[in-house]
DNA sequence: TATTAGATTGAGAACGTTCTCAAGAATAAA
DNA sequence: TTTATTCTTGAGAACGTTCTCAATCTAATA
């Protein structure tokens, strides 16, 4: 009672399920009940606890619930930059989906950097996080050390990647069908007419690979030789790298007549090579890159169009079905994409129909 | 004994501070000590302990740290929209700096939805997070209700606003020198000549009517006559609001002859309608806009570039000496802007010197 | 009225930490 | 050797929930 009093005179202190219990007259297990909705209580006493929980404006601790029911309410997103429009955009289908079932999502940067990815995983796990949802660092060639595979092995936390697949680690993977919908640009492209096309890409990744199995198979399909010269490797961490190999592309290969960008972040700065050497395209050269954004738009640039917010949404959904059901097989997910064309890609220009 | 070899087996269970203290023959008071580096252990227990957490690969619950402690290692960024340029490099800023301090980020997005706002507000009281960053909805006409108040004024959890302010709420803010960087910005357009700019803004903004103080003072100081009718309006949430406005900006306002964009999400679909129109910066019309993109620089698009960076920083920073001193004095910090003059602003089209 | 089934309730253990407190061990001083 | 001082240690309470279990109460049936 006295202790009561002294709290009320705080406005600000908060109450917890034992002081609800003692205003409304009733035990916490009441109250819990009440609270959780489960159980069988009176009319009478419900009406008393509500009655309290409003006037005590009271809210359930969610760590101590956390710590008793060992669920925490909460997802954690790893990725590489929030500051990457495909992240940001897959973190806002997240989030949007976690908060229609009451979670939480922590955002976890990994600025691309092995180390940060590792302890990130770290963290999540002594945080009890309820589920992660991970475009991982580790790209094609590297393995992980073994005393770290347990971080992604583990049963523990249900773990789905998008994106990027890990190589010898089992886990549900939900990403665009990137062979494909690259086998089908290119293709595009190859009948346009163009038959030196160049592409730049983070070769490490396993998404890009995918693409470049896609070019490969559609240009052979076309009997057109596969110049591996012809495709740059953009290190995730360069700035600008897009210019540096516009620039070496378009130095190199004269003969080159489009070029096709496989990442999102690097079309940008490919343009703003192009700019210094003020061509245009499809004039001067075609252009086909990965992943909308408004200077697609703008630049009138054909794009190959994840379906981010769908990809989001299955992470979500397919992470709760792990949470629910830890055992349930493990399988892949390919979201389908969208070739949307504008007016960056034309006839070659050396060609006899072109400019 | 039993129990601890049928966890071995199992090779994802977690461990806990009790099975470290088992193995390593000493209390969990004293692994306690050891893991939390406080108060006096022998050098042979801690040599033991140390063991034991390694073989065991321990890693301590957070949540139950948390309810003992009171601290949960965790703070909120609250924001209309991780999509939006401003506030991802804000929230990639903040948890850099949260990571720092082993601080976890919990993201809140509230689609610039009041409702959505509180019951983030609601969530992060009930997780006991240690703090709050927050880019309020809550719009200049607006009162929060009162049955609300608390949510903001609470003095359990610190928190700070950043860009926007709430009037009648006393908080910490950090924002950019809005009023002062709008005259400037202005000054420049009045120096080439320009008298008739039209403005694009979400005028509900705080900041945005800063940056509307701004403007006016520096056509008054000018002796320009302020023409309200060249200022518009865009709903936050309208979608191309942008185009929709400087469209009908240009159908109006013959004798405009720059517009000046005071909303980082308008810019993109103002281009949208010049495109459209086939009008070039800066000949047909000047152009000036608020907040750095790629597209400003493919665009050469004179802007005033907000150091977002430096104010996630700030907002970090003062968060925790809030969390360390709640009583420490309120105060607001401004941080400094640049105006990158490119080429989008020239000499009005009509005048003597003009194309 | 006695009996039974079902609804309602509260006491208290458990979750995995932190941290106080008092006691025991080790060392230094007398 | 005894006494004082400092180190080192473990038992157990506390944080705020959830949930089991047994007890009580109600109403229906025989």
């Amino acid at each position: 009672m006295f202790e009561r009093e002294s709290r009320m005179e705080n406005g600000n202190q908060t109450y917890t399920i034992d002081d609800v219990a003692k205003l409304a007259g009733v035990s916490k297990a009441t109250v819990g009940r009440v609270i959780g909705n489960y159980g069988s209580v009176s009319e009478k006493s419900r009406k008393k606890v509500l009655e309290a929980v409003a006037q005590l404006d009271y809210v359930p601790n969610t760590i101590a619930q956390g710590l008793r029911s060992h669920s925490t309410k909460t997802i954690a997103v790893v990725l590489g930059s929030i500051k990457n429009d495909y992240c940001n955009a897959l973190v806002y289908a997240i989030e949007k989906e976690a908060m229609k079932r009451d979670y939480n999502v922590l955002i976890c940067n990994t600025h691309e950097n092995l180390d940060k990815e590792i302890k990130h995983l770290q963290t999540i796990r002594s945080r009890q996080v309820d589920g992660v949802i991970l475009i991982s660092v580790y790209t094609v060639g590297k393995v992980i050390p073994d005393r770290y595979r347990h971080l992604y092995e583990s049963q523990n936390i249900p773990m789905i990647f998008v994106d990027r697949n890990i190589i010898g680690i089992k886990k549900d993977l939900i990403q665009s069908n990137n062979e494909q919908a690259s086998y089908e640009a290119t293709k595009y492209l190859i009948s346009l007419g163009h038959r030196r096309i160049g592409v730049i890409g983070t070769v490490a990744y396993s998404t890009v690979q995918e693409r470049l199995k896609g070019y490969r198979s559609a240009l052979q399909e076309a009997g057109i030789p596969v110049d591996s010269s012809l495709i740059v490797d953009a290190e995730y961490s360069e700035n600008r790298a897009g210019q540096r190999l516009a620039a070496k592309l378009l130095d190199e290969h004269p003969d080159m007549t489009a070029m096709y960008v496989l990442n999102n972040t690097l079309c940008g700065s490919v343009l703003l090579e192009l700019k210094k050497r003020d061509m245009k395209t499809p004039d001067d050269i075609s252009l086909l890159t990965w992943d909308d954004d408004e200077i697609n738009e703008l630049f009138d640039i054909t794009t190959v169009v994840q379906r981010v917010d769908e990809i989001g949404k299955r992470a979500v959904n397919r992470l709760f079905e792990l949470m629910e059901n830890p055992q349930s097989p493990i399988y892949t997910q390919q979201v389908s994409t969208q070739l949307v064309i504008r007016k960056s890609c034309g006839t070659p220009r050396n060609e006899p129909g072109g400019g």
